[in-house]
Formats: structure tokens, sequence, C-alpha cells
DNA sequence: ACCTGAACACCGTTCAAGT
DNA sequence: ACCTGAACACCGTTCAAGT
């Protein structure tokens, strides 16, 4: 048997000279965590998942993290870095921008969007969009009362809107099951849907969005003036 | 060894003669599913734990159901036929009690709130409801083109509340994260959230819906008499 | 003291094999 | 043809046992 070449190349990989194979901790965790939810395709977070990528058992997460629920509030508030909280223009044009932002940086994934209604976003940087908001609204004269309550209808607004987009798999699409259910309508038994059919399915999803923000802004103002 | 005696208890219970257990159909197994959302305590609806009540395996199930999602569709539908239509006063109050009563439906049991963006309601029950608010908003003098998308808005409003309620499990009360994390907003780094935290605390869920209806309707009708 | 393999108690879905 | 036990490919979480 010939003597073992010495030059070969190594098939074993020690997994310490791997490069930069870097040691657990909690930002690695959620950071893989958000790689994995852009990348792969609406599949939910999985802890397993997770570990098998940074070369662990699942095990071996929970010396970082609380457990599941925990990673998907601290995955959710680093997604929310992201979100613009300043911009220029009026008030209103800047909260515009402000919540177009916020739901775009959800609904980049829809592991994402979906988490949305399972974790309470109370991390640092829920805080800076809540202030921005604040803000926004007592320059647009909304007295403390209203916009304190004001902040969490608009956050419930982003979050129903993207949570709804990453839920239907192409549900509103021609020939999906909202347009077969609006088929469904007959003008005998639901006379109004079916007579509104087509304004039912029309616009955008950004064109619906801007007519959604404008009816809140519309709402919050009317009812700030009243009193 | 003695006779058996003939007019003993039977222990052994065939499981034809155990009264009414149904054959499986549709209605049976969504029936079931409503039974548990309602008794198990917030649990999610599980294939597996629906079979198993109904004395088959998972895989017998399929022979009635598409799957999962089909079945969550289903029930969604089902319990949305408690949701009341028809009652007495102004448009405005109508339309408030129809979305409270919207709303109490789907709080009924967590997981049926938790299901709310994951299906797209599109049943029977759904035609009916969207059918009674467009008749509602057309009463207020709301043009169709904006009631139309309107009928969007308000059922964001009450999934949104709903499963914001189901998710947390006791995020708002004193002490629990909410707090928390207002807590954590300095007057220095987050002055509107620190000056406004009492605000943002105050009220109770049904003071904050009612609150919300009226935003969103006060800005439906003013966007609608500006055009 | 720290870490983790293996186990526990679940999932939804598929399908071969049996009646 | 219909039905389903068993398997498949997953879950999150726990914990005893090892270093």
């Amino acid at each position: 048997m010939p003597d073992k070449d010495p030059f070969r190349e190594s098939r074993v990989e020690s997994r310490r000279s791997r490069p930069a194979k870097p040691p657990l901790s909690r930002d690695v965790i959620v950071e893989e965590a958000l790689r994995q939810m852009s990348t792969e395709g609406g599949a939910p977070l999985s802890l397993r998942r997770i570990a098998k990528a940074l070369d662990t058992g699942p095990a071996s997460l929970y010396a970082y993290v609380d457990g599941m629920s925990e990673l998907q509030a601290l995955v959710l508030d680093h997604a929310l870095a992201g979100v613009q909280t300043d911009s220029v223009g009026s008030w209103r044009e800047r909260l515009e921008a402000l919540l177009i932002s916020h739901a775009t940086v959800l609904a980049r994934s829809p592991a994402l969007a979906r988490m949305v209604f399972q974790t309470t976003a109370v991390g640092p940087n829920a805080l800076r969009i809540n202030d921005a908001v604040l803000q926004l609204l007592a320059e647009g004269g909304v007295d403390q009362a209203n916009a304190a309550w004001a902040i969490d209808l608009l956050d419930m607004f982003v979050s129903a809107t993207v949570a709804e987009h990453a839920a239907d798999t192409g549900a509103a699409q021609p020939g999906g099951p909202i347009e077969q259910a609006l088929a469904r309508a007959s003008a005998g038994e639901h006379p109004h849907v079916h007579a509104a059919r087509d304004d039912i399915l029309s616009g955008t999803g950004e064109e619906r969005f801007r007519w959604g923000v404008d009816i809140l802004v519309r709402g919050i103002l009317s009812r700030a003036q009243s009193q």
C-alpha cells in the first residue's frame, strides 16, 4: 500500500478551520433566521433549520434564546431596524412614507409578515417607529389622547395589510378563490356584492394602501377636531 | 370455573352500538373542529386531534376534506354563521353592531382568531356579511367605489383586533411586556411615547374598538363626500 | 459549568396494502 | 372502490449524560 500523499487535498474539514463559522450568539442566530426567511420562500421559521445551518443541534440554541417566541420578537425588531422614520414633505406625506416603509419591510418575506400578529412588537425599533408617528400626528394637530390610540390603529392597518398579502397565495388573482366567491354572489341573494364586484377587485395593492392611509388620517383628524 | 354471568354489565363496548358516533362527513369534522377550538383553550387546530376524537386515523379525514387549509376555510365560514347582520337603529349604529358581532364571534376562541389571516373568508357567510356592510354604507350615502374598498378595510380592522387580542397572552396587563417597553421609553430618547404612555395604555378593549369604528366611519364618509 | 445527543410528544400528508 | 395503519419528513422543547 502506498504511503499517503501528505500533500493531497485534505477531504476532512476541521470545523475549527472552516472560515468564520462564528461561535453561537443571539445575533448570529437572529441573523441566520432573517437570512432564511428572506431566502427560503415563505417557509415558516424553524429552530431546527436554524440549528442545522449553524452546525448544531436544536437544543444548543436554548442557551442564547428562550425559545421560539422570544426568537420571533428578536427577529421582528431586528427587521424593523430597516423602517425609515425620516423623510421630507408635509407631515401627512411623511406619515404616509413611514407607513409604506413599515409595510415594505414586513412584506419582504411572507414568514415575517405572518409573524406580525404572533408577537407583540415591543423592541427598541418599535419604540422608535411609534415615537416618530406620534411626532407626526402632533405636527398634524392631533391631541395626545387620540394620537396615543391612533398609533395602534395605524399599526394594525400596516400589519393586517401585509398579513393578508402573505396569506393569499394568489387568492386575489383572476380565477382565484376571491373572484370565484364574487361570481357566486347572485343579483338576487347578494345584490350589493353583485353590483360592486368590479369595484371590489379594482386597484393595485399600493393604491389601496394609500387609500387606506387616507381614510385613517381623515378619520383621526375629524375626530380630533370635533373635540 | 363459574359460568359467566350473562347479566353482568358488558365491559366491551361495540363501537357500532355506541350512541350516535355518526359516520364521518365534512359536517361532522367541521363541527368537531369548532368544538375543540372552543373547549381546548387556545390550542391550534390539529387534524390528528380531530381524527382521534372521531375515532379514526388522520388519513381518513382526507376523504372528506382536502387538507388543513380547506378545513380552516370551512371552519371559519361555519363560525361566521353566528354573525348577526340585522339589528335596529341608524345605519351607523347597525354597522357598529354588525362589526361588534363579527369581532365577538371570532374572539370566541383564540384558535379561530389566529386563523383569520391564514385563510381568506370567501364562504357564503362572508358573502352575507359583506353584502350587509355594503347595504349599510349605501344607506349612509357612501358611493359604491369607496364602499367596495371600505369593506376590506373594516374587515381588516375586525380581524386585526381579534388577532392582536388572541396573540397577547396578557401582553397588555400591568407588568406585561407592553408596560415594560413603555417604561424603557425615556423622556430624552422617545419623548412622545414617554409623554403619552398613560394614554397609550388607557381604555378598555371595547372602548378602543368603538373608537376605531368611529375613526373608520368618519374617514370613509369624509372621503366619500369629498368626491 | 457548559453543551448537546437523543428522546418526547407532537405535527400534516402520503401511500401501499388490505378489505 | 374505499379506507386506513404505518411511514415519512418534519416540529419545539426537555433533560440526562458527557466533557
